[in-house]
DNA sequence: CTACTTATATGTATTTGACATATATCTAGT
DNA sequence: ACTAGATATATGTCAAATACATATAAGTAG
């Protein structure tokens, strides 16, 4: 019997059949207040006007995260971006039904404005909202929501690549500094207090939030505050610089 | 130019170079208080004489997860085991000098009677000791020490992979009874404390770690105490199914 | 100037975890 | 038997974190 040396040394890397790589994009907002992700429509069989995460082949001289960059530019036109992190590996031999894909999920997070700026010119890419049937981290698929608050059918095992990278999402939430991705460089704590809320999909005490971030050290008053409130207005806060 | 949803559907599996995609199992025990891994000696270039972790090509018709379980079944002539869970996904396309290889790393834990009992025939596995030369979640890379102390050299990304896997098991510690799969059906509190500082690399205050553990509702005492004690013996605990 | 609304601050109770100390129970030896 | 020694187990207290309630401040709109 060969060993596991000895058949790495020998091997052909064309005599057996190989799976595909892909990288596959779960780039999420917030949006009024809820969860919404980047979509694309299919237009072709299988899953022919399902709607499908962006993703695409990695090359093959080409690092995973940079695959992952090249996607997020050239499908959604975006250049840098706050966050951006591998996510999970789905590898189902069925997932695909044309062939074998193994696909590396990537998880990314933009705000709104960013996000619908790059979309201008692109129509095919759509931000759908997200129904989450379930509380905290418990896991399990997820749906996404029309305009309409139709149920939008999700090709491959997109709900469940949805419904992983939501968990990361709020399991990340209070020990990393994952929100202020979703915010503008300056905001007000009430600001800061929706994010996390949409992605809890809960209310939060307001004192209680308060101290609980201005205790973390992540962010520091600039004195400005917002202008065009309807009252009191708020005072704008930034993400420290280490 | 080619929408993606054309390219897929035209797209010929033999037309562009792929990626092999392989399976690496980190296959950690706590030995004497240390954390430990299982590891083989490469017998060949490159990285000949290095340590790697033991791993396997993923079958065309095969899942991760079932790539996971035969690569433990048949390196290691381990059953089932307590805990296994996909880690992260390793792909620089530099890892490799020979192709381009994409790893799935595994995280595997298991009790090192279990571990030593399946390695009676396996000359060519180690347990070996690690050495984490950072402290809590920092993360980066670790060392494996031999028994005489010295530094043992790790193949390819491996001490990256290890790093990434110490990491994921102390962040989980207090929050998974990710610790169980470490310990035989009946432990005792001190047991239980033990592995949790061999994990961590810090002391427990004892009272603290007792109560904590207790309030957590995921053990229940049997009544029976350990027998062969040199002094009171404790009672034994087993994990509460649910 | 007043009413209204929201930002900001504080007070207090509950909970969680840390450390110190006390009590119980076993073995080993006299 | 009894005692000493060591460890298991239990409790007491303190500090930090968090939740909710309430008070005060500061702006806009009339």
């Amino acid at each position: 019997m060969m060993s596991e040396d000895e058949f790495l040394t020998n091997y052909d890397p064309e005599a057996f059949a190989r799976p595909s790589v892909t990288v596959d994009l779960v780039l999420m907002t917030v949006r009024a207040g809820k969860l919404a992700v980047l979509l694309q429509q299919r237009g072709d069989h299988p899953f022919k006007y399902h709607w499908a995460l962006p993703g695409g082949f990695v090359e093959i001289d080409e690092g995973l995260d940079e695959a992952a960059l090249r996607i997020l530019r050239t499908k959604a036109g975006l250049p840098t971006l706050g966050w951006l992190e591998q996510l999970f590996t789905f590898g189902a031999p069925s997932r695909d039904p044309r062939m074998r894909v193994i696909t590396v999920a990537y998880f990314a997070l933009i705000p709104l404005a960013v996000l619908d700026a790059a979309l201008q010119s692109r129509a095919d890419l759509h931000v759908v909202n997200l129904d989450i049937p379930w509380a905290g981290e418990t896991g399990g698929p997820v749906l996404a929501r029309a305009i309409d608050g139709g149920d939008l059918a999700l090709a491959f095992d997109h709900a469940t690549i949805l419904g992983t990278a939501v968990a990361r999402l709020r399991g990340k939430l209070d020990y990393s500094p994952i929100a202020f991705a979703l915010l503008p460089e300056l905001f007000t704590l009430r600001d800061l207090q929706d994010v996390h809320e949409a992605i809890l999909s809960t209310q939060l005490n307001k004192p209680a939030f308060r101290r609980r971030m201005l205790d973390k050290g992540w962010i520091e008053g600039t004195g400005a505050r917002e202008e065009a409130a309807a009252y009191r207005p708020a005072e704008l806060y930034r993400l420290k610089q280490l």
